[in-house]
DNA sequence: AAATCGCCCAACCGCAGGACA
DNA sequence: ATGTCCTGCGGTTGGGCGATT
């Protein structure tokens, strides 16, 4: 078997486009639909390779494009983004809805980057440029105040047991499942009985978790919770202070400082396990942190006793959540 | 007015990987 | 198991254009 080449060689326009192409590629498309690129050009009287058409298409002529000059917002969440996928543009394109990867990438290189960097901040790593950690707003609160805080919310949390930690583990797992993240990490999040669900077998407090000696303590997700409403998903001004909060790459830094469940609440191996998660699925660690606010939400509002929180069911191991992940 | 420079962005290039025969 | 097709992706290029000299 030959491979035949991608496009013929000989005849094949390259550069701009004429408006008399985009014509026909629109016409095209809209009456046969997008694919079948390779054998699209001579169908649509093309002299273009089918390459060229899809991108054309893909980047310009698609009639759900949104052209123009980007929003704060969505600079904000490009940032924000690009902190947690690094240079996956399609990826951070999915996250913006009429701007494509090409269009980012490019606004990114020439402008975006450049902002950063008159910010003192390295658009690789996201920290300053002086080798500093950015300095989010919210992560340097006095602990004492972030563990009173915690204390309030905790007391808050008991009042709301409407909350079922079965249907919080059914909603993330069905969110996450088919994701790679951390399934040991997540169990122990849950583990923990959710945000709002009072449990007896975990730890519930920083103090009590620096206590504890013992491998099996799981981190407090109401501290986690809490870190993670804290971080901005976007910021609708563009000030020094908010590019600052963008910056916010280190979650399980924030996690550890806040709460102090790192290594004083996990073995070895789950804290390098944890660690590497949060820091590869920052994105997933948001979404979880929403998921428990629409939780602590459902609390209020709707009552289940008839669904038993997952800490008190009798023999209950997380295998089941693991096969999820696994 | 002409030459040069620098920026921007559409388009290209090469590669990777899934689907399929 | 192997090779091709097809698509998607990230990095790079080069032409257009305004600003500057």
């Amino acid at each position: 078997m030959v491979r035949t080449p991608c496009c013929r060689a000989e005849g094949l326009k390259k550069g701009a486009w004429t408006q008399e192409e985009d014509q026909k590629l629109i016409a095209y498309v809209r009456h046969h639909g997008e694919g079948g690129w390779r054998t699209l050009p001579d169908k649509a009287g093309l002299k273009r390779c089918g390459k060229s058409c899809r991108l054309r298409w893909a980047n310009y002529l698609r009639p759900d494009i949104k052209r123009g000059e980007f929003s704060q917002e969505e600079e904000a969440s490009i940032i924000n983004l690009h902190a947690i996928h690094g240079n996956k543009w399609s990826t951070i394109a999915r996250r913006l809805p009429g701007r494509t990867d090409n269009e980012i990438k490019n606004h990114w290189n020439t402008h975006i980057k450049k902002h950063l960097i008159k910010k003192g901040i390295d658009p690789l790593t996201h920290n300053s440029l002086d080798g500093k950690p950015s300095n989010h707003p919210e992560t340097s609160k006095d602990k004492s105040s972030v563990y009173q805080e915690e204390h309030d919310q905790n007391s808050n949390n008991n009042k709301s047991l409407g909350s079922s930690s079965a249907r919080l583990l059914n909603r993330v797992a069905n969110r996450f499942g088919k994701r790679i993240i951390n399934h040991s990490a997540l169990s122990d999040i849950i583990g923990s009985g959710g945000p709002f669900t009072s449990h007896t077998t975990s730890t519930t407090s920083a103090s009590e978790c620096e206590k504890s000696t013992s491998s099996s303590s799981t981190p407090n997700s109401s501290n986690l919770h809490m870190i993670l409403d804290a971080t901005p998903l976007s910021s609708s001004t563009f000030s020094n202070d908010t590019y600052a909060s963008l910056m916010y790459d280190k979650v399980f830094d924030d996690i550890e400082d806040m709460t102090g469940f790192s290594s004083r609440c996990l073995n070895d191996e789950d804290f390098l396990t944890l660690d590497e998660s949060c820091s590869k699925n920052t994105l997933f660690m948001r979404e979880l942190a929403m998921i428990l606010q629409e939780d602590k939400n459902e609390a209020t509002s709707f009552s289940d006793s008839h669904v038993r929180p997952i800490n008190e069911v009798d023999n209950y191991s997380f295998e089941g959540i693991d096969n999820w992940f696994g």
